[in-house]
DNA sequence: CTGTATCCATTGGGATACTG
DNA sequence: CAGTATCCCAATGGATACAG
């Protein structure tokens, strides 16, 4: 069955073809929050107060989407331990960890030549 | 003079900071029509009308807003052919070949795992 | 051919306030 | 603590149409 891009299966992905679903992919991913939080994580679970802490200047409301759309991609798992005051934790699934490496080199590049950047 | 990451320089910049100017430079990159077009010059200088089509779906107007901005961070340069008709050719600058990369495994990333996410 | 010019819909995102 | 609930605005982005 050759099935094609959009079908989706085990063609060839094509981020340049519009009805593609891997570009609705790469919009969740090649997004600043989206990256940042990520990033966040790599090293390990993180409450949603610490992360909101570590993405300096995020709001709740923000920090929620970009992590229910993350955790709908299967990038991110959130646990929550039954206790009061409630404990929620979020952590890289394996294919998040995947992904967090091509996001730290584009953070990481970013971060090495901003000094050769002009004003944005 | 201990420049600080908000005014520039040479300190240690940190995409984190909230009034990091990477931050700025990181919402212009990790954009998805940003790392289309980018990609898109990978193989050398090409036209307005061919980036058009090669990014399938764009529009002309979000298409020009996108190279503007890639324009003024200095990842991509603009050169008109003086002619009739118009002819106008985009090219990476080293800049913007630099950063190329890790888009390019950002891509490439979505495109070889897309069989295992889910539907975002 | 290479864009602007418009118009318009969506929504990303910011600020607070408030609740289970 | 971990969100949700609102409110609201600016901006992104899509669709045409039109101009130099």
């Amino acid at each position: 069955m050759t099935t094609t891009c959009a079908t989706g299966q085990h063609d060839k992905h094509d981020v340049y073809a519009a009805q593609c679903p891997c570009r609705d992919v790469l919009d969740l991913l090649a997004n600043k929050w989206s990256a940042l939080a990520i990033g966040a994580l790599e090293d390990g679970p993180r409450r949603f107060g610490a992360l909101q802490r570590h993405l300096e200047g995020v709001s709740p409301k923000v920090l929620t989407a970009t992590l229910r759309r993350l955790e709908d991609g299967g990038f991110v798992s959130r646990t929550v331990y039954p206790a009061v005051p409630p404990h929620v934790e979020y952590e890289l699934t394996p294919l998040g960890r995947g992904v967090a490496r091509p996001l730290a080199a584009l953070r990481g590049w970013v971060e090495d030549h901003l000094h050769e950047i002009g004003p944005v």
